[in-house]
DNA sequence: CCACTAAATGAATGACGTTCATTTAGAATG
DNA sequence: CATTCTAAATGAACGTCATTCATTTAGTGG
Protein backbone atom coordinates (compact mmCIF):
# COMPACT_ATOMS: atom_id res chain seq x y z
CA UNK A 1 0.00 0.00 0.00
CA UNK A 2 2.64 2.47 1.03
CA UNK A 3 5.27 3.68 -1.37
CA UNK A 4 7.81 1.98 0.80
CA UNK A 5 5.88 -1.20 0.16
CA UNK A 6 5.32 -0.70 -3.51
CA UNK A 7 8.93 0.19 -4.17
CA UNK A 8 10.72 -2.76 -5.74
CA UNK A 9 12.72 -4.91 -3.37
CA UNK A 10 16.23 -3.60 -3.45
CA UNK A 11 18.71 -6.04 -1.95
CA UNK A 12 21.81 -4.15 -3.02
CA UNK A 13 21.20 -0.67 -1.72
CA UNK A 14 19.75 2.49 -3.21
CA UNK A 15 21.57 2.26 -6.56
CA UNK A 16 19.44 -0.35 -8.28
CA UNK A 17 20.06 -1.71 -11.73
CA UNK A 18 18.92 0.43 -14.67
CA UNK A 19 16.16 -1.87 -15.89
CA UNK A 20 13.63 0.27 -17.75
CA UNK A 21 11.34 -0.57 -20.58
CA UNK A 22 10.84 2.63 -22.46
CA UNK A 23 12.05 6.15 -22.97
CA UNK A 24 12.81 7.91 -19.76
CA UNK A 25 12.79 11.64 -19.08
CA UNK A 26 15.72 13.58 -17.67
CA UNK A 27 17.23 12.73 -14.33
CA UNK A 28 14.44 13.30 -11.86
CA UNK A 29 14.86 16.16 -9.44
CA UNK A 30 13.30 13.99 -6.80
CA UNK A 31 13.69 10.46 -5.48
CA UNK A 32 12.83 8.66 -2.27
CA UNK A 33 16.26 9.02 -0.81
CA UNK A 34 16.39 12.75 -1.49
CA UNK A 35 12.96 13.17 0.01
CA UNK A 36 14.00 11.21 3.08
CA UNK A 37 17.12 13.26 3.66
CA UNK A 38 15.31 16.54 3.09
CA UNK A 39 12.53 15.46 5.43
CA UNK A 40 15.01 14.63 8.16
CA UNK A 41 16.72 17.99 7.76
CA UNK A 42 13.41 19.82 7.83
CA UNK A 43 12.28 17.97 10.94
CA UNK A 44 15.58 18.81 12.58
CA UNK A 45 15.14 22.47 11.83
CA UNK A 46 11.39 22.97 12.22
CA UNK A 47 10.25 20.03 14.31
CA UNK A 48 7.28 17.87 13.54
CA UNK A 49 4.89 20.80 13.69
CA UNK A 50 6.71 22.56 10.90
CA UNK A 51 6.97 19.40 8.91
CA UNK A 52 4.33 19.77 6.19
CA UNK A 53 4.28 18.52 2.65
CA UNK A 54 4.36 22.11 1.46
CA UNK A 55 7.41 22.93 3.56
CA UNK A 56 9.13 19.75 2.45
CA UNK A 57 8.47 20.60 -1.19
CA UNK A 58 9.81 24.09 -0.63
CA UNK A 59 13.15 22.83 0.66
CA UNK A 60 13.38 20.69 -2.47
CA UNK A 61 12.42 23.57 -4.79
CA UNK A 62 9.46 21.67 -6.08
CA UNK A 63 5.69 21.90 -6.05
CA UNK A 64 3.98 19.98 -3.24
CA UNK A 65 2.14 17.80 -5.69
CA UNK A 66 5.42 16.64 -7.22
CA UNK A 67 6.15 14.70 -4.05
CA UNK A 68 3.27 12.40 -4.77
CA UNK A 69 5.06 10.97 -7.78
CA UNK A 70 7.51 9.34 -5.40
CA UNK A 71 5.55 8.88 -2.24
CA UNK A 72 1.93 8.02 -1.75
CA UNK A 73 1.19 9.97 1.41
CA UNK A 74 2.73 11.95 4.22
CA UNK A 75 2.68 8.81 6.32
CA UNK A 76 4.88 7.28 3.66
CA UNK A 77 7.46 9.97 4.17
CA UNK A 78 7.38 9.28 7.89
CA UNK A 79 7.95 5.60 7.21
CA UNK A 80 10.98 6.44 5.11
CA UNK A 81 12.33 8.74 7.79
CA UNK A 82 11.73 6.17 10.46
CA UNK A 83 13.57 3.48 8.58
CA UNK A 84 16.44 5.83 7.89
CA UNK A 85 16.71 6.72 11.57
CA UNK A 86 16.85 3.08 12.51
CA UNK A 87 20.17 2.79 10.74
CA UNK A 88 21.57 5.10 13.43
CA UNK A 89 20.71 2.58 16.14
CA UNK A 90 23.82 0.83 17.37
CA UNK A 91 23.79 -2.94 16.99
CA UNK A 92 27.53 -3.43 16.69
CA UNK A 93 27.87 -4.93 20.16
CA UNK A 94 25.83 -7.97 19.15
CA UNK A 95 28.77 -9.06 17.04
CA UNK A 96 30.89 -9.36 20.18
CA UNK A 97 30.35 -11.84 22.96
CA UNK A 98 28.58 -10.17 25.85
CA UNK A 99 24.81 -10.44 25.42
CA UNK A 100 23.95 -8.22 28.37
CA UNK A 101 26.21 -5.42 27.27
CA UNK A 102 25.04 -5.71 23.68
CA UNK A 103 21.40 -5.34 24.70
CA UNK A 104 22.33 -2.41 26.91
CA UNK A 105 24.14 -0.58 24.12
CA UNK A 106 21.38 -1.31 21.65
CA UNK A 107 18.56 -0.27 23.95
CA UNK A 108 20.12 3.00 25.04
CA UNK A 109 20.98 4.07 21.52
CA UNK A 110 17.55 2.99 20.26
CA UNK A 111 15.88 5.07 22.95
CA UNK A 112 18.10 8.05 22.31
CA UNK A 113 17.40 8.06 18.60
CA UNK A 114 13.63 7.93 18.93
CA UNK A 115 13.28 10.16 21.95
CA UNK A 116 14.00 12.95 19.49
CA UNK A 117 11.35 11.59 17.14
CA UNK A 118 8.46 10.47 19.32
CA UNK A 119 5.85 11.36 16.67
CA UNK A 120 7.24 8.44 14.69
CA UNK A 121 6.56 5.92 17.43
CA UNK A 122 2.91 5.33 16.56
CA UNK A 123 4.11 4.66 13.02
CA UNK A 124 7.04 2.38 13.74
CA UNK A 125 5.29 0.40 16.45
CA UNK A 126 2.77 -1.10 14.06
CA UNK A 127 4.73 -1.03 10.80
CA UNK A 128 5.28 -4.35 9.00
CA UNK A 129 9.00 -5.02 8.86
CA UNK A 130 8.74 -5.69 5.14
CA UNK A 131 8.08 -1.97 4.66
CA UNK A 132 11.25 -0.97 6.50
CA UNK A 133 14.35 -2.79 5.25
CA UNK A 134 16.81 -1.09 7.58
CA UNK A 135 14.60 -1.87 10.53
CA UNK A 136 14.51 -5.47 9.39
CA UNK A 137 18.29 -5.46 9.22
CA UNK A 138 18.38 -4.29 12.82
CA UNK A 139 16.12 -7.14 13.87
CA UNK A 140 18.38 -9.58 12.09
CA UNK A 141 21.45 -8.36 13.95
CA UNK A 142 19.63 -8.41 17.26
CA UNK A 143 18.07 -11.83 16.85
CA UNK A 144 21.39 -13.26 15.69
CA UNK A 145 22.87 -11.97 18.93
CA UNK A 146 20.08 -13.50 20.98
CA UNK A 147 20.45 -16.77 19.20
CA UNK A 148 24.19 -16.95 19.76
CA UNK A 149 23.69 -16.05 23.40
CA UNK A 150 21.73 -19.23 23.91
CA UNK A 151 18.21 -17.88 23.80
CA UNK A 152 15.57 -20.47 22.99
CA UNK A 153 14.30 -19.82 19.47
CA UNK A 154 10.64 -19.40 20.36
CA UNK A 155 11.42 -16.75 22.96
CA UNK A 156 13.61 -14.52 20.82
CA UNK A 157 10.90 -12.51 19.11
CA UNK A 158 8.77 -12.00 22.23
CA UNK A 159 11.86 -10.91 24.16
CA UNK A 160 12.84 -8.38 21.49
CA UNK A 161 9.28 -7.08 21.29
CA UNK A 162 9.13 -6.69 25.05
CA UNK A 163 12.37 -4.72 25.18
CA UNK A 164 11.30 -2.63 22.23
CA UNK A 165 7.98 -1.82 23.84
CA UNK A 166 9.83 -0.65 26.91
CA UNK A 167 12.08 1.45 24.72
CA UNK A 168 9.21 3.15 22.91
CA UNK A 169 7.42 4.03 26.11
CA UNK A 170 10.65 5.27 27.63
CA UNK A 171 11.35 7.47 24.63
CA UNK A 172 8.25 9.47 25.51
CA UNK A 173 9.49 9.90 29.07
CA UNK A 174 12.57 11.70 27.87
CA UNK A 175 10.39 14.45 26.42
CA UNK A 176 8.11 14.80 29.44
CA UNK A 177 8.11 18.15 31.27
CA UNK A 178 10.22 18.32 34.42
CA UNK A 179 7.20 18.98 36.63
CA UNK A 180 5.18 16.05 35.31
CA UNK A 181 4.90 14.52 38.79
CA UNK A 182 4.06 17.71 40.60
CA UNK A 183 0.73 17.02 42.31
CA UNK A 184 -0.03 20.70 42.73
CA UNK A 185 -3.04 21.41 44.90
CA UNK A 186 -3.88 17.75 45.29
CA UNK A 187 -0.66 16.80 47.05
CA UNK A 188 -2.42 16.44 50.39
CA UNK A 189 -4.75 13.75 49.09
CA UNK A 190 -1.93 11.69 47.58
CA UNK A 191 0.52 11.27 50.46
CA UNK A 192 2.29 8.10 49.33
CA UNK A 193 2.86 9.29 45.80
CA UNK A 194 3.90 12.76 46.86
CA UNK A 195 6.39 11.33 49.35
CA UNK A 196 7.86 9.04 46.73
CA UNK A 197 8.26 11.90 44.27
CA UNK A 198 9.87 13.97 46.97
CA UNK A 199 12.39 11.27 47.88
CA UNK A 200 13.34 10.78 44.28
CA UNK A 201 13.92 14.50 43.84
CA UNK A 202 16.18 14.63 46.90
CA UNK A 203 18.11 11.56 45.92
CA UNK A 204 18.47 11.74 42.21
CA UNK A 205 21.14 13.57 40.28
CA UNK A 206 20.56 11.90 36.94
CA UNK A 207 17.61 12.84 34.82
CA UNK A 208 14.48 11.05 36.06
CA UNK A 209 13.84 9.50 32.66
CA UNK A 210 17.33 8.00 32.69
CA UNK A 211 16.91 6.62 36.20
CA UNK A 212 13.68 4.91 35.25
CA UNK A 213 15.09 3.61 31.99
CA UNK A 214 18.16 2.16 33.65
CA UNK A 215 16.10 0.54 36.38
CA UNK A 216 13.65 -1.03 33.97
CA UNK A 217 16.28 -2.12 31.50
CA UNK A 218 18.42 -3.80 34.13
CA UNK A 219 15.35 -5.57 35.48
CA UNK A 220 14.50 -6.79 32.00
CA UNK A 221 18.07 -7.90 31.42
CA UNK A 222 18.07 -9.88 34.64
CA UNK A 223 14.68 -11.42 34.05
CA UNK A 224 15.17 -12.23 30.38
CA UNK A 225 18.76 -13.32 30.78
CA UNK A 226 17.55 -16.16 32.96
CA UNK A 227 15.95 -17.71 29.89
CA UNK A 228 19.30 -18.40 28.27
CA UNK A 229 20.61 -21.92 28.02
CA UNK A 230 23.24 -22.78 30.59
CA UNK B 1 -2.97 26.09 29.97
CA UNK B 2 -5.38 23.29 29.30
CA UNK B 3 -8.98 23.45 30.39
CA UNK B 4 -8.23 20.55 32.65
CA UNK B 5 -5.63 22.75 34.27
CA UNK B 6 -7.65 25.89 34.40
CA UNK B 7 -10.69 24.15 35.83
CA UNK B 8 -11.00 24.96 39.53
CA UNK B 9 -9.68 22.35 41.90
CA UNK B 10 -12.62 20.21 42.80
CA UNK B 11 -11.94 18.01 45.81
CA UNK B 12 -15.50 16.78 46.25
CA UNK B 13 -16.42 15.52 42.81
CA UNK B 14 -18.23 17.07 39.88
CA UNK B 15 -20.99 18.72 41.92
CA UNK B 16 -19.09 21.72 43.25
CA UNK B 17 -20.49 24.31 45.58
CA UNK B 18 -22.81 26.92 44.02
CA UNK B 19 -20.52 29.88 44.53
CA UNK B 20 -21.39 32.44 41.87
CA UNK B 21 -21.21 36.16 41.94
CA UNK B 22 -23.86 37.27 39.55
CA UNK B 23 -26.81 36.21 37.51
CA UNK B 24 -26.38 32.94 35.78
CA UNK B 25 -28.07 31.78 32.61
CA UNK B 26 -30.10 28.61 32.30
CA UNK B 27 -28.61 25.24 32.98
CA UNK B 28 -25.90 24.88 30.37
CA UNK B 29 -26.43 22.28 27.70
CA UNK B 30 -22.76 21.49 27.91
CA UNK B 31 -20.21 20.77 30.60
CA UNK B 32 -16.86 19.03 30.77
CA UNK B 33 -18.31 15.79 31.99
CA UNK B 34 -20.92 15.67 29.27
CA UNK B 35 -18.30 16.45 26.68
CA UNK B 36 -16.08 13.70 28.02
CA UNK B 37 -18.80 11.08 27.95
CA UNK B 38 -19.96 12.10 24.49
CA UNK B 39 -16.39 12.05 23.24
CA UNK B 40 -15.87 8.56 24.58
CA UNK B 41 -19.05 7.35 22.92
CA UNK B 42 -18.12 8.98 19.65
CA UNK B 43 -14.65 7.45 19.70
CA UNK B 44 -16.18 4.09 20.43
CA UNK B 45 -18.50 4.37 17.46
CA UNK B 46 -16.34 6.19 14.90
CA UNK B 47 -12.79 5.65 16.08
CA UNK B 48 -10.18 8.35 16.39
CA UNK B 49 -10.39 9.19 12.70
CA UNK B 50 -14.05 10.06 13.01
CA UNK B 51 -13.45 11.99 16.18
CA UNK B 52 -13.59 15.62 15.13
CA UNK B 53 -14.79 18.67 16.98
CA UNK B 54 -17.59 19.00 14.45
CA UNK B 55 -18.71 15.41 14.94
CA UNK B 56 -18.51 15.77 18.71
CA UNK B 57 -20.63 18.90 18.58
CA UNK B 58 -23.15 17.14 16.39
CA UNK B 59 -23.69 14.35 18.89
CA UNK B 60 -24.32 17.01 21.51
CA UNK B 61 -26.71 18.98 19.28
CA UNK B 62 -24.56 22.03 19.51
CA UNK B 63 -22.44 24.19 17.25
CA UNK B 64 -18.74 23.27 17.13
CA UNK B 65 -17.75 26.64 18.50
CA UNK B 66 -19.86 26.08 21.60
CA UNK B 67 -17.40 23.44 22.75
CA UNK B 68 -14.76 26.09 23.21
CA UNK B 69 -16.66 27.62 26.09
CA UNK B 70 -15.83 24.51 28.12
CA UNK B 71 -12.65 23.25 26.62
CA UNK B 72 -9.74 25.15 25.20
CA UNK B 73 -8.68 22.78 22.43
CA UNK B 74 -9.18 19.35 20.97
CA UNK B 75 -6.16 18.20 22.92
CA UNK B 76 -8.03 19.23 26.03
CA UNK B 77 -10.86 16.89 25.16
CA UNK B 78 -8.35 14.10 24.72
CA UNK B 79 -6.92 14.86 28.14
CA UNK B 80 -10.36 14.62 29.67
CA UNK B 81 -11.03 11.33 27.89
CA UNK B 82 -7.69 9.97 28.94
CA UNK B 83 -8.25 10.79 32.57
CA UNK B 84 -11.71 9.27 32.45
CA UNK B 85 -10.36 6.07 30.94
CA UNK B 86 -7.79 5.78 33.68
CA UNK B 87 -10.57 5.27 36.20
CA UNK B 88 -11.26 1.97 34.44
CA UNK B 89 -7.78 0.71 35.26
CA UNK B 90 -7.91 -1.85 38.04
CA UNK B 91 -5.87 -0.95 41.11
CA UNK B 92 -7.96 -2.85 43.65
CA UNK B 93 -5.38 -5.59 44.13
CA UNK B 94 -2.94 -3.12 45.67
CA UNK B 95 -5.18 -3.02 48.71
CA UNK B 96 -4.54 -6.73 49.28
CA UNK B 97 -1.23 -8.25 50.25
CA UNK B 98 0.44 -9.74 47.20
CA UNK B 99 2.59 -7.13 45.45
CA UNK B 100 3.41 -9.28 42.46
CA UNK B 101 -0.18 -10.18 41.74
CA UNK B 102 -1.29 -6.60 42.28
CA UNK B 103 1.19 -5.32 39.71
CA UNK B 104 0.14 -8.07 37.33
CA UNK B 105 -3.55 -7.19 37.58
CA UNK B 106 -2.84 -3.49 37.29
CA UNK B 107 -0.52 -3.81 34.32
CA UNK B 108 -2.77 -6.08 32.31
CA UNK B 109 -5.85 -3.94 32.83
CA UNK B 110 -3.87 -0.77 32.13
CA UNK B 111 -2.62 -2.22 28.87
CA UNK B 112 -6.04 -3.49 27.88
CA UNK B 113 -7.68 -0.12 28.44
CA UNK B 114 -5.18 1.85 26.40
CA UNK B 115 -4.63 -0.68 23.64
CA UNK B 116 -8.05 0.45 22.45
CA UNK B 117 -6.95 4.07 22.69
CA UNK B 118 -3.40 4.22 21.44
CA UNK B 119 -3.84 7.71 19.96
CA UNK B 120 -4.03 8.92 23.57
CA UNK B 121 -0.64 7.52 24.49
CA UNK B 122 1.39 10.46 23.17
CA UNK B 123 -0.87 12.65 25.27
CA UNK B 124 -0.88 10.70 28.51
CA UNK B 125 2.80 9.88 28.42
CA UNK B 126 3.88 13.48 28.85
CA UNK B 127 0.89 14.91 30.72
CA UNK B 128 1.51 16.51 34.12
CA UNK B 129 -0.39 14.54 36.74
CA UNK B 130 -1.88 17.73 38.08
CA UNK B 131 -3.95 17.95 34.90
CA UNK B 132 -5.40 14.49 35.38
CA UNK B 133 -6.87 13.91 38.85
CA UNK B 134 -8.03 10.36 38.25
CA UNK B 135 -4.64 9.44 36.89
CA UNK B 136 -3.09 10.93 39.98
CA UNK B 137 -5.41 8.82 42.11
CA UNK B 138 -4.20 5.74 40.29
CA UNK B 139 -0.59 6.67 41.04
CA UNK B 140 -1.46 7.11 44.68
CA UNK B 141 -2.98 3.64 44.91
CA UNK B 142 -0.05 2.08 43.10
CA UNK B 143 2.65 3.86 45.06
CA UNK B 144 0.91 3.02 48.32
CA UNK B 145 1.05 -0.62 47.29
CA UNK B 146 4.73 -0.37 46.42
CA UNK B 147 5.47 1.33 49.69
CA UNK B 148 3.68 -1.30 51.74
CA UNK B 149 5.42 -4.04 49.80
CA UNK B 150 8.76 -2.80 51.12
CA UNK B 151 9.97 -0.86 48.15
CA UNK B 152 12.63 1.73 48.94
CA UNK B 153 11.05 5.17 48.65
CA UNK B 154 13.44 6.56 46.08
CA UNK B 155 12.86 3.65 43.71
CA UNK B 156 9.07 3.73 43.71
CA UNK B 157 8.55 6.39 41.06
CA UNK B 158 11.22 5.08 38.69
CA UNK B 159 9.82 1.56 39.02
CA UNK B 160 6.30 2.74 38.24
CA UNK B 161 7.52 4.79 35.32
CA UNK B 162 9.44 1.84 33.95
CA UNK B 163 6.44 -0.47 34.13
CA UNK B 164 4.22 2.20 32.65
CA UNK B 165 6.60 2.75 29.76
CA UNK B 166 6.51 -0.95 29.06
CA UNK B 167 2.72 -0.86 29.18
CA UNK B 168 2.43 2.01 26.72
CA UNK B 169 4.74 0.40 24.22
CA UNK B 170 2.93 -2.90 24.62
CA UNK B 171 -0.43 -1.26 24.03
CA UNK B 172 0.71 -0.43 20.51
CA UNK B 173 1.68 -4.05 19.93
CA UNK B 174 -1.87 -5.17 20.50
CA UNK B 175 -2.98 -3.15 17.49
CA UNK B 176 -0.19 -4.27 15.18
CA UNK B 177 -1.16 -6.21 12.05
CA UNK B 178 -0.80 -9.97 12.24
CA UNK B 179 1.83 -10.05 9.51
CA UNK B 180 4.02 -7.38 11.07
CA UNK B 181 7.01 -9.76 11.24
CA UNK B 182 6.64 -11.17 7.76
CA UNK B 183 9.94 -10.47 6.05
CA UNK B 184 8.46 -10.90 2.59
CA UNK B 185 11.00 -10.96 -0.18
CA UNK B 186 13.86 -10.23 2.18
CA UNK B 187 13.50 -13.39 4.23
CA UNK B 188 16.59 -14.95 2.68
CA UNK B 189 18.84 -12.14 3.88
CA UNK B 190 17.56 -12.30 7.46
CA UNK B 191 17.92 -15.95 8.39
CA UNK B 192 18.13 -15.63 12.18
CA UNK B 193 15.16 -13.34 12.45
CA UNK B 194 13.07 -15.33 9.99
CA UNK B 195 13.81 -18.55 11.83
CA UNK B 196 12.86 -17.00 15.15
CA UNK B 197 9.58 -15.69 13.74
CA UNK B 198 8.89 -19.11 12.29
CA UNK B 199 9.50 -20.91 15.58
CA UNK B 200 7.24 -18.54 17.43
CA UNK B 201 4.46 -19.09 14.91
CA UNK B 202 4.74 -22.87 15.27
CA UNK B 203 4.87 -22.77 19.03
CA UNK B 204 2.48 -20.06 20.03
CA UNK B 205 -1.22 -20.35 20.52
CA UNK B 206 -1.72 -17.11 22.40
CA UNK B 207 -1.70 -13.84 20.55
CA UNK B 208 1.90 -12.71 19.94
CA UNK B 209 1.31 -9.40 21.72
CA UNK B 210 0.14 -11.27 24.81
CA UNK B 211 3.13 -13.59 24.78
CA UNK B 212 5.54 -10.66 24.60
CA UNK B 213 3.68 -8.72 27.26
CA UNK B 214 3.62 -11.64 29.67
CA UNK B 215 7.29 -12.35 29.11
CA UNK B 216 8.34 -8.74 29.64
CA UNK B 217 6.07 -8.18 32.59
CA UNK B 218 7.25 -11.28 34.42
CA UNK B 219 10.84 -10.28 33.78
CA UNK B 220 10.17 -6.83 35.18
CA UNK B 221 8.39 -8.31 38.19
CA UNK B 222 11.32 -10.56 38.93
CA UNK B 223 13.90 -7.87 38.43
CA UNK B 224 12.08 -5.12 40.29
CA UNK B 225 10.81 -7.39 43.02
CA UNK B 226 14.41 -7.99 44.04
CA UNK B 227 14.58 -4.37 45.19
CA UNK B 228 12.08 -4.95 47.98
CA UNK B 229 13.25 -5.01 51.56
CA UNK B 230 13.59 -8.49 53.06
C1' DC C 1 11.64 13.03 -36.18
C1' DC C 2 8.23 10.58 -33.58
C1' DA C 3 6.04 8.28 -29.88
C1' DC C 4 6.18 7.25 -25.32
C1' DT C 5 6.55 8.09 -20.51
C1' DA C 6 7.99 9.63 -15.99
C1' DA C 7 7.92 13.69 -13.64
C1' DA C 8 6.60 18.50 -12.48
C1' DT C 9 3.13 22.02 -12.40
C1' DG C 10 -0.62 24.91 -10.56
C1' DA C 11 -5.12 25.27 -9.54
C1' DA C 12 -8.78 23.30 -6.98
C1' DT C 13 -10.97 20.57 -3.20
C1' DG C 14 -12.50 19.18 1.09
C1' DA C 15 -11.50 18.58 5.99
C1' DC C 16 -10.48 20.37 10.05
C1' DG C 17 -9.37 23.23 14.29
C1' DT C 18 -10.11 27.54 15.89
C1' DT C 19 -11.64 32.60 16.37
C1' DC C 20 -14.88 36.24 16.97
C1' DA C 21 -18.57 39.47 16.85
C1' DT C 22 -23.17 38.87 18.02
C1' DT C 23 -27.26 36.94 20.12
C1' DT C 24 -29.80 34.48 23.74
C1' DA C 25 -31.91 33.75 28.08
C1' DG C 26 -31.92 32.97 32.88
C1' DA C 27 -30.66 35.04 37.54
C1' DA C 28 -29.77 38.59 40.67
C1' DT C 29 -30.59 43.44 41.93
C1' DG C 30 -33.21 47.64 43.09
C1' DC D 1 -41.40 44.48 37.28
C1' DA D 2 -37.77 46.42 34.68
C1' DT D 3 -32.86 46.59 34.45
C1' DT D 4 -28.43 44.66 34.30
C1' DC D 5 -25.07 41.22 34.27
C1' DT D 6 -23.05 37.06 32.53
C1' DA D 7 -22.19 32.45 30.87
C1' DA D 8 -23.21 30.03 26.98
C1' DA D 9 -24.58 29.24 22.12
C1' DT D 10 -24.53 30.70 17.40
C1' DG D 11 -22.99 31.04 12.59
C1' DA D 12 -19.97 32.87 9.63
C1' DA D 13 -15.66 33.40 8.81
C1' DC D 14 -10.10 32.03 8.52
C1' DG D 15 -6.04 29.71 7.72
C1' DT D 16 -3.75 25.45 7.29
C1' DC D 17 -3.23 20.98 5.45
C1' DA D 18 -3.03 16.83 2.70
C1' DT D 19 -4.36 15.30 -1.47
C1' DT D 20 -6.20 15.12 -6.46
C1' DC D 21 -6.15 15.99 -11.31
C1' DA D 22 -5.92 17.76 -15.88
C1' DT D 23 -2.20 19.61 -18.27
C1' DT D 24 2.51 20.61 -19.56
C1' DT D 25 7.43 19.53 -19.89
C1' DA D 26 11.42 17.27 -21.55
C1' DG D 27 14.45 13.31 -22.17
C1' DT D 28 14.97 8.67 -24.56
C1' DG D 29 14.56 4.77 -27.38
C1' DG D 30 12.95 3.43 -31.91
Amino acid sequence: MTAATSAPADPHGPAAGPRRRAGRPAAAVLDQNGITVAALQLIGKSGYDGFTMAALARTLNVAPSALYNHVSSKRDVLVLVQDHLTSFVDVTAFAAGDWEQAVRDWAWSYRDVFSKHTPLIPVIAVLPVADAPKTLAMYEAVSAGFSRAGFPQERIVPAIVAIESFIFGSAYDVTAPADIFDSGTMAASTPHFTAAVQRLAEEGHDKPADVAFRLGLEALLAGLGALRAA
